[in-house]
DNA sequence: ACTGGATCCTGACTGC
DNA sequence: TGCAGTCAGGATCCAG
């Protein structure tokens, strides 16, 4: 589900209610999610409060005096800010993280692929997190990034952007998404890509990112942010989730193909290079 | 070294 | 109404 867009809107969402405040309790209720939630988070990040509210690609990282919770929202996840105590949790409602000054931090993931976890060490070093890319709305990302990474590589363009360790965060929607706005076909090999274009995608990226976060993020089926609110970037998508629709600058039918058994969408008209 | 495919899990939706 | 099949914002592991 939540790429960066919206996982830094929940990132937003959630920092002001709990920075600076002190866990009292760790609730997990499920354990079983991509990989098991450990024991010592609960033991260990009682009684300390959150510094800190960080993001690195779709990881979201909670900074304690001792150590780091990191949070991935898999396919499905969300995490809301409630009052404590809140709503009875539901069979989906996995861990609570309850606050000094009766906040509830809660995470809700009925596919279970996301991660709730702890580490003592430098979190960015962390196994998850090591060999993640650059930040694509960060200084020092740009097409020519792309165009190196993409060198010798015979992967479809598509499938380069989807790759965490080329480039963080971009998933599904946005890879779709930035493809559409640079005119560049998804199935063109990554190695046969101009720079010039490169920097046309990496541009094209960036945008609608940017775009996405001012949205509010995009709300397919279930994302919703911090407060339960949904994100409203799906009305401005051009291309993604758009099978048969017309192509906004042409009006050829969007088309959908199946990469590396993810949908992709397109408009066979703009995007032919 | 790269690449595509299978895999984890549940829910929503489609067609019979 | 029920049931089977398909698909879904992710990422890792495994052969070939």
């Amino acid at each position: 589900m939540p790429e960066l867009p919206e996982v830094e809107t929940t990132r937003r969402g959630i920092a002001p209610h709990v920075t600076g405040r002190r866990i009292v309790a760790v609730t997990v209720r499920q354990p079983r999610l991509r990989e098991p939630v450990p024991p010592e988070l609960a033991r260990e990040a009682v009684g300390q409060a959150v510094e800190t509210v960080a993001r690195r690609g779709k990881y979201l990282l909670l900074g304690l005096p001792g150590g780091t919770i990191i949070i991935h929202l898999g396919m499905s996840g969300s995490l809301r800010v409630l009052a404590d105590p809140g709503p009875v949790a539901d069979r989906h409602d996995h861990v609570d993280i309850a606050f000094s000054g009766g906040r509830l931090l809660r995470f809700h993931d009925p596919r279970r692929f996301g991660i709730v976890t702890w580490t003592t060490g430098e979190p960015l070093a962390h196994r998850l997190l090591a060999r993640l890319g650059p930040e694509p709305l960060a200084a020092g990302f740009d097409g020519h990034h792309l165009y190196l990474a993409g060198r010798q590589r015979r992967v479809a363009v598509k499938s380069l952007l989807l790759d965490g360790t080329v480039v963080a965060g971009v998933g599904n929607i946005y890879a779709s998404e930035a493809l559409f706005r640079a005119g560049i076909h998804p199935a063109r090999p990554a190695g046969r890509i101009s720079l010039m274009r490169y920097r046309r995608l990496a541009d094209a990226l960036g945008a609608v990112l940017t775009e996405a976060l001012a949205a509010g993020g995009t709300t397919l089926r279930d994302f919703v942010d911090g407060a339960g609110r949904p994100g409203y970037f799906a009305l401005s998508l051009e291309a993604y989730d758009r099978e048969g629709q017309p192509c906004p600058r042409c009006t050829t039918p969007i088309r959908r193909v199946t990469q590396a058994q993810r949908s992709t969408y397109y408009c066979p008209r703009c995007q032919r290079g």
